[in-house]
DNA sequence: CTGAAAGCGCTTACAG
DNA sequence: CTGAAAGCGCTTACAG
């Protein structure tokens, strides 16, 4: 009854060689005889041998884990957030890398310089790293720090992100071409880059569509179901036909708040989402939005962050998402006339 | 520009003393003149040192990283597992101790025995757990390990769980007292053992009030939304006014359903969760639920990790969940006449 | 192909 | 109080 009982030595002398031929024959090092290779193995999995990744970290000088620094919501994982540390964790996999995950403001208040005393390779960071004051020191240290999300400016570190503007444009342009005469938009937390970019993807869309712009219509929420019900209810309020909501919860909230009022969807209003995690209702109501392309975000991330490129301007990677069309924006008849992929 | 790039030894240099008083200073171990701590600490402080983690557990002999093995829906992480991990890297956090998740299909697939290379302490798994080979054998091997839920029969280790039938019975009860008349319940997956105590805990409280037990009022599902989806379309298509939704996809669900096919709630369909996860719609809806008391969960169950019982049977610590009551229960006039949170 | 030895960075008895 | 030394378990030049 203990964690890692036998060590490399106990198999070697069982084997009857060296530690270093043992050594060599569980890691595929050449220079073994066949024959001791196949019987240092047998006898390693005979004992159950395990090798003790401290020393083997400590020997190689190599950590074989990353970080992962996300934001709290009210001691939640934001879904989306959710939804990468998934895939970042089946990419790191391949790898045999594993993924730890620290909150922000838990790092913040207990861990505070310790937090690298766990040796990782280095982290990805949420856009809300660029807060705390620790984040942006690790930075400056030169620790290996990759954001995923909409780079801020005075925070430098080497970035993946989803294009917003264009495809927010074509978001809105969906809306228009399924027949939405007005469209609102729920908007993101105003001080976010990526709030903007989607806004300004909105206006090219109504623009090139010949519609006005009402700023009345553009109403900007924190990136929570509660908080984007008050500005669903706003919008519909304001006899909306269509709208672009640029967040999961955002979307969800205005699922939510269109049935709850009775409204008809797709038929009196027509919805699209932004992110595109099919969680909890988005699924039951078959939500259209722009979808992230996770796996390449957190395939990306992952690349940058243990193959750093040299230079002195830090890396920025834009990776496009997709707009799945779903029931939220199918009224029969109407053609969207979009490089679109049906789901 | 790289990652630990000053040592201990370093330190030591600079502050004039020797890597043991260094350690020793930095470390808060006795011995140290007071003057020499300090400056020690100064230097270590100006010279950003962070130890070598590996180094440190390789040295101490103990890890200070725990695991936590999950199950894996459909590239997703289920909002009760986002909410214990959330709650166990804080308790985690204020210990110093790092919290690792694994899913365990990724673990089955790529890194087989690989897994303790890590150095874990420990792990707390998911029910699902039970199902992979080689978590029994880890368990086997006497690795420690912890279950959050219900432990299953062949599957002998340590957990801690929420207390399941009196809950259930309690939250029956209070759609009785809210005067449903017809109450179904979306049950979970019929193989699991809280499925058979929460649907026991509803039989318990319709006997109780002596209300016939009918079979068909109880409706199995998986863990999702969509699933769960059918069910409470199919209880409603049945007349019910009461429904026990035993989960929190299965809650969001009825809410969701009710709210397409113009049920009022709680009017015409008082709607009681179980897990208590206030995320997405459950939160817009008010949910009443049974709320899983996850503090209590994942602080006992790094307790055990950290510090397990001598003896032959393993450990079992059943936690009190809490009835909180809600908007989805709330009709005016009707009291519960139960020990419930107001939330 | 094989083994004895040094070293990864840290901690802790063990002598001064 | 302080330091030289051994050791944690593993890997990798370096000699045979």
């Amino acid at each position: 009854v203990s964690t890692t009982p036998i060590s490399l030595a106990d198999v070697a002398r069982v084997a009857g060689v060296s530690v270093a031929a043992a050594s060599r024959a569980l890691n595929d090092r050449p220079g073994v005889r066949p024959e001791i290779r196949e019987r240092v193995r047998a006898v390693a999995h005979e004992m159950r041998y395990r090798p003790h990744g401290a020393a083997r970290e400590l020997a190689l000088g190599e950590s074989s884990v990353i970080g992962l620094l996300l934001p709290d919501l009210d001691r939640t994982i934001p879904p989306f957030w959710a939804w990468v540390h998934r895939h970042l964790c089946a990419e790191a996999a391949v790898r045999d890398i594993g993924v730890m995950v620290y909150f922000l403001d838990d790092v913040a208040e207990h861990l505070g310089d310790a937090l690298i005393a766990k040796a990782w390779r280095g982290a990805v960071v949420a856009p809300d790293a660029a807060n705390y004051r620790f984040v942006r020191e690790l930075a400056d240290a030169g620790f290996p720090l990759v954001l995923i999300g909409s780079a801020r400016p005075g925070f430098d570190v080497p970035s993946v992100d989803v294009e917003n503007r264009h495809s927010s444009e074509a978001a809105v342009r969906h809306l228009v071409d399924v027949g939405c005469e007005r469209i609102g938009v729920i908007a993101g937390p105003a001080d976010r880059v990526e709030t903007r970019l989607r806004v300004e993807g909105y206006r090219d869309a109504m623009a090139a569509a010949g519609r006005p712009f009402d700023p009345s219509l553009v109403i900007h929420a924190d990136y929570t179901v509660l908080g984007s019900a008050d500005a669903a209810r706003h919008l519909i309020d304001h006899a909306v036909d269509g709208i672009f909501a640029t967040s999961d919860p955002a979307a969800i909230a205005t699922v939510w708040v269109a049935s709850r009022m009775g409204v008809d969807v797709p038929g009196e209003l027509a919805i699209v989402g932004f992110d595109g995690l099919q969680s909890e209702v988005g699924e039951v109501a078959d939500l259209t939005a722009v979808v992230q392309p996770v796996e390449a975000l957190t395939r990306e991330a992952l690349r940058m962050l243990t193959q750093p490129r040299a230079g002195d301007v830090a890396e920025r990677v834009v990776v496009e998402p997709t707009l799945v069309v779903r029931g939220t924006t199918r009224r029969s008849g109407v053609g969207s006339g979009l490089p679109t992929d049906g789901g």
